[in-house]
DNA sequence: TTTAATTGACCGACGGTCAGTCATATAAAG
DNA sequence: CTTTATATGACTGACCGTCGGTCAATTAAA
């Protein structure tokens, strides 16, 4: 009887379109009307799809980060070294083309998870959590399976996530390229795990 | 001439007066009025003190973070264990009184400093992040002194200053007690650090 | 009288709502 | 097959309440 829109779509392609603006002053710089203006829709069509300002950021992330996973699940398969899939592991957010742009959306996304009870955002980090976990799980477990890392290993899998987010929040001030830092650091813990079979 | 007051510590007791309201709603739940009624002063007296109202979470937070180096001061020179030493550097946020308080003021810092490109904000997380590196940089070249743990345990105390940012975007959804995870990671952890000499 | 300090009425901006309009699909009538 | 009536989801922007921030007026100490 009446036209009926993907709402799943629509959702996504206002978005999408506010991304730009997003990163360009931040959530607390933007209005509604200046969004709905870029999407070409009316304020209230705003209110159709999102329940509020936050849950845009929140479905630009949602698609960011489904990305990323895939990323790394090609990265688990390829056949580099252990040492070079931790290292990618940690850096995968600094290399992609954009990554700046990336990470100041993924910035934004943590501070409000930061803040917000609401129940969805908490149900979308753990989700968030358990993909990632699965992932560099994986890659400690492969390697001390093949008896290339000591078995302690799998004890620092955690931390290798809760490290990553870490960064995000510290490259923030500290100037510095994390990509440097992380190469650094996956050097020498490298040499903490791995087993000295060649003495 | 007329009343001089002392600006700094008017700031502080305005601030620290607001802190309950804070810690119950989230600095996006109060209002300014709201703070200015619980000080006792009027609205725009808080303007006086204050330059926004997230300046006003960075005075709480400063309080914050000076007992808490003050504390980990302490810390080093206590005479127990480099294990022990690492594990309460990671866990102090965690087992001080009213943790869960001083957490969730905490988190509002870091979600306004993510999205904050205000220079004040950048110079004082630069200053904490000095310090805490400082801190656990001594505990590490003390243990490797003392031939304790491996030369490589050098290049992990950045790791590990930013592994406790990590765990607290972390434990907020992830809801799990840190303090658990903390020491089942300094175990192993320490583990691979330590140097085998007993061998 | 001067001046630091304080105040709350006021302003403008913005997030969010809702009563009403529009466009189209359906189907009954001719 | 065409026309017309009607139902309904999509869409809209004027409007409302709230709140951060300002400033002219007031107070009171020196």
């Amino acid at each position: 009887m009446a036209i009926i829109v993907n709402k799943e779509e629509k959702r996504r392609s206002i978005a999408l379109s506010s991304r730009e603006l997003l990163l360009e002053h931040g959530i607390k710089n933007i209005t509604i009307s200046r969004i709905a203006e870029c999407a070409g829709v009316g304020k209230g069509t705003i209110y159709e799809y999102f329940t509020n300002k936050e849950d845009i950021v929140f479905e630009i992330i949602s698609v960011f980060i489904a990305e990323h996973e895939k990323q790394l699940y090609t990265l688990i398969d390829s056949d580099i070294s252990t040492k070079e899939k931790i290292k990618i592991f940690l850096s995968m957010i600094y290399i992609i083309p954009d990554s700046e742009k990336q990470l100041s959306i993924y910035r934004e996304f943590l501070a409000i998870s930061l803040t917000s009870n609401v129940e969805e955002m908490t149900t979308f980090s753990k989700e968030c959590r358990l993909k990632l976990m699965t992932i560099i799980d994986r890659i400690m477990n492969d390697a001390i399976a093949k008896g290339e890392i000591k078995e302690e290993a799998k004890a620092m899998a955690e931390m290798l996530h809760t490290y990553t987010l870490g960064l995000v929040v510290d490259a923030k001030t500290h100037g510095l390229d994390p990509q440097v830092r992380i190469d650094e650091f996956v050097e020498a813990f490298y040499r903490l795990i791995q087993k000295k079979d060649t003495k």
